[in-house]
DNA sequence: ATGCCTATTATTAATAGA
């Protein structure tokens, strides 16, 4: 099962670079993030048409969030995280897709930091985690992917002095991203790539992807059953230099229907 | 220290993104 991870920057803006990546990529299981787009105004038809069954959780002018799965409805399991009744944003979906529970994030950027955009991050942050640890419990494959807007070491910034003012930098965000961690949960990118530069954005500004000027901050989140079947993964690199193309980039994992026998001896 | 670029929304400028 290949499942991709993509802060679309836009669902209707763009659906053709959706579209054509849906068709090129084929991933079972797809977790977007700023659809940018009230729920009436998702282009479900054209999902659909692409082959996927969809469930979005949308909003104007900002947010949203959708998982779409290939030849099959996602079961709806939740939208919106525990904690905050006040919480306007639409920054979290989940679903239960062919026995494995997908929770799809768009965590605030929390820029200008300090502020109160960053205090809602924070805030965030700590319900998530919360939440989080009720799901690693779980027993069936957890997936937590999506746009966490940290970059969480030095490894994972072009230049990481560039970033330290910013909130995708701040050690608050860092230590938030090492705590959800240490509940238990498996960073699947780095822990396939541990010492690669990878990168999962470049901003529009100053040629930053021609530079390879990027950070990682679209993240997979495993608990150990997901864990145990990860097999592969990695960033569809070449999307991002597509024509209208979002400033992330397709972020994929694959999982194994079964555990290797190794790792199940353990 | 700031703009750079891009999208959305409401009317050519403001806001947000990261």
């Amino acid at each position: 099962m290949k499942l991709a991870t993509y802060n679309v920057n836009g669902v209707n803006g763009r659906l053709p670079v959706l579209l054509r990546w849906l068709g090129e990529s084929e991933p079972d299981v797809v977790c977007l993030q700023e659809l940018k787009a009230p729920d009436e105004k998702f282009p479900a038809a054209a999902i659909e048409k692409a082959g996927y069954g969809a469930i979005w959780h949308g909003q104007k002018s900002w947010n949203g969030v959708a998982i779409l799965a290939r030849g099959r409805e996602p079961e709806e399991t939740r939208r919106g995280l525990p904690g905050d009744p006040d919480d306007t944003h639409s920054r979290y979906i989940e679903a239960v897709i062919d026995g494995t529970l997908i929770g799809c994030l768009y965590l605030p950027n929390g820029n200008p930091a300090p502020g109160p955009k960053f205090d809602y991050k924070l805030a965030w942050f700590k319900r998530l985690n919360k939440y989080a640890k009720s799901l690693l419990a779980r027993d069936e494959p957890v997936v937590l992917a999506g746009d966490y807007n940290v970059i969480p070491t030095d490894l994972d910034a072009y230049k990481p002095e560039r970033w330290v003012d910013d909130a995708l930098f701040f050690p608050e965000s860092r230590a938030a991203y090492q705590k959800l961690l240490s509940q238990g949960w498996t960073d699947a990118i780095r822990t396939l790539h541990p010492d690669e530069t990878i990168y999962t954005f470049w901003d529009y500004f100053r040629n930053a992807f021609a530079r390879n000027a990027g950070i990682r901050i679209d993240h997979f989140l495993l608990n150990a059953h997901a864990a145990r079947l990860l097999s592969k993964g990695g960033v569809e690199r070449d999307v991002r230099g597509w024509e209208k193309s979002s400033d992330h980039a397709p972020t994929w994992i694959s999982l194994t229907k079964k555990a290797k026998a190794r790792a199940r001896r353990k």
